[in-house]
DNA sequence: TTGAAAGCGCTAACAC
DNA sequence: GTGTTAGCGCTTTCAA
């Protein structure tokens, strides 16, 4: 039994043309307000709604959207949070009358095979837009094949808003709060990541006003034992940082727990930040803060964009995009100024 | 610049009709070699993809799944691990020439609204099939909608392979190694779970051969330091659990934490399992044992079973599909037999 | 084994 | 403002 109700029904019932049927779905002014309403009616006393694969064949509008991204190595956690972008992505993009087409490419695929990949499935699904995950936003021979297919092409950052280094942010954020002595603990799934937060800790502690006189780094923090062994050693001495980075949430509440039972307050004696951020750290006593890319708010918005784009007329220029902040700070009680002496 | 290049092109490259071609695409076996072999390089010269669009208008088949299921409420974590049934999904669908498209039901949605969506949702896209992922399968106006536009319809679990029970699983294979006092530590993210998981739990040790005789139980373990409390408070004392189930697998690495610290060994004074798998309970010292909902693989195999009901053709009756088991053990070094003495 | 014809449900480009 | 005419790229049905 397929779905049979078709435009055809609705014009009839609306004693019009398919023709008009259509300019009231696609929002034509060129509409009498009778024929409108009658058209309305029939469409919802009909239930009808219009399939997306006719319309993609006769109006060159897929109304969908392919999402490229690198599957994760086996046995590695992806580096995006795929669960959240699928949320927020389906949300934004259904209530515009548009759906989301995920493809995945293996990784470490050549550039020849994944462009392929992508060029079949272009023919296939057709899509109005494509949004380019990292890392595939930084190869060139997939976003050279969109652009000779015209089709348009987003990533979660765009022109003008380059990535924020959350390492970087969190250590100029914590300097500005008079901090001195800045401990960093690694530990995000990507290494790759961790070496460009590194570096932009690092960045920031080396300019010549900071002031920093002395660096806590710890390369990575493996099992809970070893971060709460870490974070004594680092406490307890009278020379202490006044203020740690974690980039993952688990070893901000370790070292949360290691203050308290050292009885250093947080944040009066001891400023906490994760690079991630977790529902664990709003619970917490106190919520830790925590500086992270909102990679499901950026993802929306690049949704939104290429709606816009395809949507626009040529009467209406695509007015500019909200962006999302490429960095958001979830400001929680865990943040203060550095406390006078040490 | 559209895609151009159509079946029509390919036909005249190969000397054949369209119908050839078709014939060609669609593995019918009344095609002569010959044909076949310039077809098949006539496609591979053009890169010809057949589109999606087209054939779902003419064949009635759309070759979409549709994924249907539950958004968290606002605040709370997504009871589901949604990137990794992506990840698994899109794998195993691509690799059939399917899609995947998903739709999402804001949570707590009324019955006739949630059916009124996904009729629309199924009259623009004709999906050839969907799957309710918890808790939308068990919703018999979701499921009566599907029927009566006769769409295929799968769940994670599929008929005679009901749901398993964490936390019964758990215990009962605690008590098969000779544990009798055996501790639960709640936390899943989902308050229904912990419920289920609990229920199960004490199921087992209630069995009148179990010889359980003490229960040890914490309805939440909520942040480092309660979690690390608790652990204490059971693992001092001379009677103390010598099995821990713990639903999540930082609570576990918490317990395993405080056992090392009381000079308990792991798995030989104290067996470990969570409730929920983590890269870091393999990386552990030892690696923690877990058990839990294959939900990626059972996705993927609700996926396959979809496609080969769609792909039949009344000559080769489907054959019966390997099914996922319901629970899967990540059997690690952290279980062992009950010690002898207490 | 192959081909020709007739749509699938919708929109673009024109008339009126 | 509205209707008419042609397709979009493929599969189905039928005939050869």
């Amino acid at each position: 039994m397929r779905q049979g109700i078709t435009i055809e029904d609705v014009a009839k019932a609306a004693a019009v043309s398919r023709q008009t049927v259509s300019r009231v779905i696609n929002r034509s002014p060129r509409v009498s307000p009778e024929a409108r309403a009658r058209v309305e009616q029939a469409i919802a006393d009909l239930g009808w709604v219009p399939s997306l694969a006719a319309r993609s064949m006769a109006g060159g509008r897929s109304r969908l959207l392919l999402v490229v991204f690198e599957g994760p190595p086996p046995g590695s956690e992806p580096a995006l949070p795929l669960g959240d972008l699928l949320l927020a992505g389906t949300a934004t993009c259904s209530a515009q009358g548009y759906r989301l087409l995920f493809e995945q490419l293996a990784p470490g695929l050549s550039p020849a095979a994944a462009t392929a990949q992508l060029a079949a499935t272009l023919g296939a699904a057709q899509p109005d837009g494509a949004i380019l995950l990292p890392p595939a936003d930084r190869a060139r021979p997939l976003r050279d094949l969109l652009e000779s297919r015209g089709i348009a092409c987003e990533t979660l950052h765009a022109a003008g808003h380059p990535p924020g280094n959350p390492g970087e942010a969190a250590a100029q954020h914590l300097l500005a709060l008079g901090h001195r002595q800045i401990g960093f603990i690694a530990g995000a799934p990507d290494p790759a990541r961790t070496r460009d937060n590194l570096a932009g800790y690092r960045r920031v502690l080396a300019q010549k006003d900071s002031r920093a006189h002395r660096h806590f780094v710890a390369e990575t923090a493996t099992d809970l034992a070893a971060t709460l062994e870490l974070a004594r050693s680092w406490l307890v001495p009278t020379i202490r940082p006044t203020a740690i980075i974690a980039e993952r949430a688990a070893t901000a509440l370790a070292v949360l727990h290691v203050a308290r039972s050292l009885k250093l307050a947080v944040p009066r004696d001891l400023s906490l930040i994760a690079l991630e951020d977790d529902p664990a750290l709003a619970g917490s006593q106190p919520p830790l803060a925590a500086l992270h890319e909102p990679a499901a708010a950026l993802f929306s918005a690049a949704c939104e964009r290429l709606i816009a784009a395809r949507e626009a007329t040529p009467a209406s220029p695509p007015e500019p995009p909200v962006m999302p902040l490429t960095l958001e700070l979830a400001e929680r009680a865990s943040l203060a100024r550095a406390p006078r002496t040490i």
